[in-house]
RNA sequence: GCCACCAUGGCUCAGCUGGUAGAGCAGCGCAUUCGUAAUGCGCGGGUCAAGGGUUCGAGUCCCUUUGGUGGCUCCA
């Protein structure tokens, strides 16, 4: 016998060589039947694998991260499956799990078609009916090889394991599959299936490599929970911020400038009041505003590295023979701001900030509405300091970015990301200002991930990724420490030994890219934005014609106060006119009839509530400005 | 850039296997003066992304180009 800890800390005796599942079903029906995998030591693994020792036995239901990822990877081997029935000399290469489902990558002589999808999904089902078992086997490297002697891709994968690695198979039926696992006991198990989309994909993710075809889908142990997987696409496709742009007439892109979008009038509103907001809250914090050029000459760029590191993504133009390019980023402006005169340690930190215009190019493949373009707004700043005053300045950066998150109400996760094997500078230096990010980060209590490796060449960084409420995350805010670009441009103090002494710089943006940031903040509020940042706050809408002198006087009562309004004075029913102000997502509409006239009220309507009834003007006024003075969400 | 798919009036979309463009919304005009999500009637508007080809005939088939969508790579 052999003791088994369970979830809840209880213990029970089991025979050595129960399996999971016999487990589950001792401890009831209703768990072995929502079983999906289970985790012995924190190691997830199939449910018919015997228990041989004493252990800790977490039973895992699709509910559990581990339980979807075994039930999408039983679902991707059953694609594959399915494609290998119906188009016999398709290659494989891998079908992992992913966030929402799982994928497979095939390799085939015509490419497939949405027609293809669906006999493949049909085939699924019957595999699904079928019911095989699913069962696991391992073999030596020659006999592994032997097997999937006709899958080249396969053979890449096993040649490239270690030496002492098990070499596994699963088994379902006709098909078999070199995969580490864990799945499902039998493929009867899979229940909600949809094949999502089909792309294009290179092998091992190298451009470098053969292009593959994927199959994207997923599955769900209920119909209703793949219903609701579906709805909750469609509800972002709804927020999808080029429709919202578009219908709320903020923003667009036309053919005539891919990647390059126009602001109309109430987008603009918009970006001014981030823009307002944006440079008070530097001004509070210690910072200066520069702008530098759009355009500077080659020389500069030569030196700065960007002509040998980021040529590719840059524009150039030729001006009485000499050649400038396009600036792609502000530091190298900002760098000759910063050396326009001697600085004393004194001086230091100095924090200039720039709203800089950036342009990049793009692979026209990987444009997306205002999240990926190729010319764009950085809320930029450059802070040049003293060593010893990093942690400090990477504490201030980390404050202000938290304090603009949650003023829109957005939950962040942060990631730190250390030297790179291809990157400049001393052992000594990347110790000290990794330390830095990496106090700097504890002194908040801040938890975060490490990206081994990820960091810029020229010094680590700390990247602020947000979420919205639907989940999705997007990477923004970063604070990156730079040791590189002050070497190059030799910036210096004077110390107060009187000697020269090489600052330090940090980049940052806190928005990351405006542009960027409206879109989020277009899908976040599914352009419902609050009162403070909504580009018209309030609506006027007559009963009758002969109500239009009184709410004209109401109207410049709230513009006296600096509050947006329009006036909807046209001889239409009042329901009609709720209808369009509403689909305009403005926050409130005030109903002006006899009523409100005779006692100088309004009828107050707000776009989440509805009907508030009627109050004084004044209250109304309280009310609304108390909202846009606390950015209330 | 690569793979797949897509492109019809301002917007959303019909248009079967090729026979010469249609709806709703929006716009404009007229009527209606009305209390919390669509008043009625009428009118105008499209070289069917661009170019080339097949055909007696192309929105529909083929090729090229441009732009978009979803991925891959990259990234704010």
């Amino acid at each position: 016998m052999i003791q088994v800890t369970l979830k809840d800390g209880s213990r029970i005796q089991v025979e050595k060589g129960t399996t999971i599942l016999d487990i589950a079903k001792s401890i009831s029906e209703g768990l072995a039947r929502e079983a999906v995998a289970g985790e012995i030591n924190g190691t997830v693994k199939d449910l018919f694998t015997p228990v041989t020792e004493d252990c800790s036995l977490n039973i895992l239901t699709f509910d559990s991260e581990g339980g979807k990822h075994t039930y999408w990877h039983t679902a991707s081997h059953i694609m594959a499956q399915a494609v290998k029935r119906l188009f016999p000399g398709v290659k494989l290469a891998i079908g992992p799990a992913i966030d929402n489902g799982f994928y497979y990558d095939f390799d085939y002589e015509r490419s497939f078609t949405p027609e293809d999808l669906q006999a493949i999904e049909e085939e699924m089902k019957k595999i699904i009916k079928e019911d095989h078992a699913v069962e696991r086997f391992s073999l030596s490297r020659d006999k592994a090889l032997e097997l999937e002697k006709d899958e080249p891709y396969k053979v890449e994968l096993i040649n490239e394991l270690p030496e002492d690695a098990e070499i596994s198979f699963y088994r379902q039926g006709d098909f078999t599959d070199l995969c580490a696992g864990p799945h499902l006991p039998s493929t009867g198990k899979v229940k909600a299936i949809k094949l999502m989309q089909l792309a294009g994909a290179y092998w091992r993710g190298s451009e470098k490599n053969k292009m593959l075809q994927r199959i994207y889908g997923t599955a769900f142990p209920k119909k209703s929970q793949l219903d609701e997987y579906l709805q909750r696409l469609e509800e972002a496709r709804k927020r999808d911020h080029r429709k919202l742009g578009r219908e709320l007439d903020l923003f667009d892109i036309y053919e005539e400038g891919p990647g390059f979008p126009f602001f109309m009038p109430k987008g603009m509103i918009l970006r001014n009041l981030l823009e307002d907001y944006w440079r008070k809250e530097h001004v509070k914090r210690g910072y200066q505003e520069i702008k530098t050029p759009m355009m500077l000459t080659k020389e500069l760029w030569l030196r700065s590295g960007h002509w040998d590191n980021y040529k590719d993504n840059m524009y150039f133009v030729n001006i009485e023979d000499a050649e400038f390019a396009v600036k792609p980023m502000n530091c190298p402006g900002g760098i000759l701001v910063f050396k326009r005169r001697l600085h004393s340690y004194r001086d230091l930190p100095q924090r200039m900030g720039e709203l800089g215009l950036v342009h990049r190019h793009e692979l026209s493949g990987t444009l997306h509405g205002l999240m990926r373009v190729r010319c764009f707004t950085q809320d930029d700043a450059h802070i040049f300091m003293t060593p010893e005053q990093i942690k400090d300045e990477v504490i201030g950066v980390i404050q202000l970015i938290d304090d603009f998150y949650s003023t829109f109400g957005f939950k962040y996760h942060v990631e730190l990301s250390t030297r790179p094997e291809k990157s400049i500078g001393s052992d000594e230096m990347w110790e000290i200002s990794t330390n830095a990010l990496k106090e700097a980060l504890e002194d908040r209590g801040i938890e975060y991930k490490i990206n081994e490796g990820d960091g810029a060449f020229y010094g680590p960084k700390i990247d602020f990724h947000l979420e919205d409420c639907i989940g999705r995350t997007w990477q923004c805010g970063t604070i990156q420490l730079d040791m590189n670009m002050p070497e190059r441009f030799d910036l210096y103090y004077i110390g107060p030994d009187g000697e020269k002494h090489r600052p330090v710089m940090i980049h940052r943006v806190v928005f990351g890219s405006i542009e960027r940031f409206i879109a989020i903040l277009t899908e976040h509020f599914a352009g419902a934005f609050p009162v403070w940042l909504s580009p018209v706050q309030v609506k006027i809408l007559t009963i009758v014609e002969k109500h239009i002198p009184y709410a004209g006087e109401v109207k410049a009562r709230l513009e006296e106060k600096g509050i947006r309004v329009e006036l909807d004075g046209r001889n239409e029913k009042i329901g009609f006119k709720i209808r369009e102000a509403q689909l305009e997502k403005v926050p409130y509409m005030l109903v002006i009839g006899d009523k409100e006239a005779e006692s100088g009220h309004v009828a107050v309507r707000s776009r989440k509530e509805g009907d508030m009834g009627s109050m004084p003007l004044d209250s109304f006024l309280e009310k609304i400005l108390n909202e846009v003075e606390t950015k209330a969400l």
